[in-house]
DNA sequence: CTGAAAGCGCTAACAC
DNA sequence: GTGTTAGCGCTTTCAG
């Protein structure tokens, strides 16, 4: 309690001020706004800052100016690298505007969810993306209430669909699923199969591709976060309950990249026995024999996106419609 | 006796001091420090915190306590399971005491790493935990003076290595690639290689590994972040290089999985022909087949303790020793 | 271009 | 238990 909590960022502005012979003021608008004081004040006032080791409180200029310049993202888990590439441009890109990133994570559980949100409002965030689209009507109806910048990604309404608390940069993961299954039907597939996590927007791609999938689709859910080693074991679940299935569309490329290995301990042939179709386009993708045919989602771009829509909202800019970043069937060997 | 209509976080601490009829104070008190107010009064705050909508500004708590809850974390990036899964921890176990964890990410360049810091300072974080212990004397004397909490991860330093800023938990990366090359000479492996990232702890790793080799390694290193899908590349480079290598270690399980699709295509048996190591013990390393032989390292665990040093500290606790989590070989199928 | 005054919304001492 | 009095360190008006 003693000397720890009161460390060395012990000058103020009002030291500056004092060592720099001006006001105040005048050390606030050098450090904030450069430009609008005199070169011969701006360079005393640096010195004084030099001289004394001044820090500025980011805090109580946050407090006075109503701007905190920090802006939450809240995603199941950081630890899953869709998100994790999403968060990394997001980041990128709010830095470059000085803005930073608070991090939630809601492990995929809408109360966590909930309380996160309630968090980062009273911390004054001057923005919040979000993952998804599923959030319950009431947390819908406070962010709308809080009036702050939001931007939903990784989803987009279906008919029917609530519409975007406020600005939104996503995908169809309906329509990701049916381009999946038609990808698969092209290459001559009837008997698909689905591993995913139990998850919305898994259950959502899933749906998809049921829908677009010649027959019946067998499905393998993984409770979220879905653990990839789960892969073989979820192959044999499959192929024990439908023999014939020819195809698989797993919902992870690091999933595909163990159902891979799978088939290789299995001899099987892929994609001449089995054909996998993975989800991301992740770097494994590439390196994968065969190389994964996938299902690539833009998450730099999404991320990135994100950060620029709340930049321009933030700088005074009006909303934006929701931004559709698509996704891309990627064929390569393993189909 | 109706409440005024507030647009959100419009309402302030007074407003609802004066909706339920007492000073500001308790309004304070039965927020923070519930049971130091009378049930009634508690419920008649309450009511009134529910009836305005009212939400803390935190922000100004902060200002006026000089506690920010706020613990800033800075990684090389973010999308790297490695890094990822340490701050998943964290975050963790940050939550679980109403810390909220900032995101820097320094893209392995020592600039970044010092600016991050700046801002963070500036933003008077409680406390913060650093990616290595290779933190230039510069940074290092000025975290010290700033005296707050600090964790240094993901190493150790060793004998003539500068001594922690302040606390650490982490491991011997040279002792790391020490027990790789030692695992795969016990397995009767002489010329040996590795791959990985060109940075600071991977070659610290390639420096033990090289050290415990039999035989000289040959080295691939790539510029990080290490994009996993040169793996297949940087093998053939390797071979041709030094065609007799039987061991290749690489410095992640992901780029360790490139290199047995690698042998795959090259019809090279693992490990009849190649051994591959891993380094990390990612999911993958159980998914692949074979299964990889790999240096484990327990990223939650490290994450975790990390937030408990801080928390402990930040209590009030005293220091603690720096902390190794150590590694562990894991002998699979690939060696 | 610079300065003086007036808070931002809350917590921390102290009183009562 | 509860209230009163002071700020936290900065940014904003608004003067000059």
């Amino acid at each position: 309690m003693s000397a720890k909590l009161f460390p060395a960022h012990k000058a103020r502005m009002s030291d500056v001020a004092r060592q720099a012979g001006v006001s105040l003021v005048t050390v606030s608008r050098a450090i904030n706004t450069p430009d609008k004081v005199a070169p011969a004040t701006l360079a005393a006032v640096r010195a004084a800052v030099e001289c004394l080791g001044y820090v500025p409180n980011l805090m109580a200029g946050s407090l006075a100016s109503n701007r905190s310049r920090i802006v939450a993202a809240i995603v199941p888990t950081i630890a899953n690298l869709v998100f994790s590439e999403t968060i990394e441009a997001l980041t990128q890109a709010l830095a470059e505007d000085g803005y930073q990133l608070l991090l939630g994570q809601s492990r995929y559980r809408p109360e966590t969810e909930a309380a996160l949100v309630d968090t980062f409002l009273g911390r004054r965030v001057d923005g919040l993306v979000l993952t998804g689209i599923d959030q319950p009507e009431r947390l819908r109806a406070k962010l709308r209430r809080a009036g702050l910048p939001i931007v939903q990604t990784w989803d987009l309404p279906g008919p029917g669909e609530p519409a975007p608390i406020d600005m939104l940069v996503g995908f169809s993961n309906l329509a990701a699923g049916q381009a999946a299954a038609r990808h698969l039907a092209s290459r001559g597939h009837r008997h698909m199969a689905f591993i995913g996590a139990d998850e919305a927007r898994s259950r959502q791609r899933l749906k998809g591709f049921a829908q677009a999938a010649p027959d019946k689709v067998e499905a393998e859910l993984i409770a979220a976060p879905a653990p990839i080693d789960a892969a073989a074991e979820r192959l044999a679940r499959l192929v024990e309950r439908r023999p014939g299935i020819t195809a698989v569309f797993c919902n992870n490329d690091l999933l595909a990249a163990g159902v891979l290995f799978a088939c290789q301990q299995r001899g099987w042939a892929v994609p001449g026995r089995l054909a996998v179709m993975g989800f991301g386009d992740l770097p494994i993708a590439r390196a994968a024999a065969p190389q994964l045919t996938t299902l690539c989602i833009d998450r730099a771009a999404m991320g990135a996106r994100a950060g620029q829509l709340l930049l321009a909202r933030l700088a005074g800019g009006g909303g934006a419609p929701p931004c559709d970043i698509g996704f891309e069937v990627i064929p390569r060997g393993s189909t």
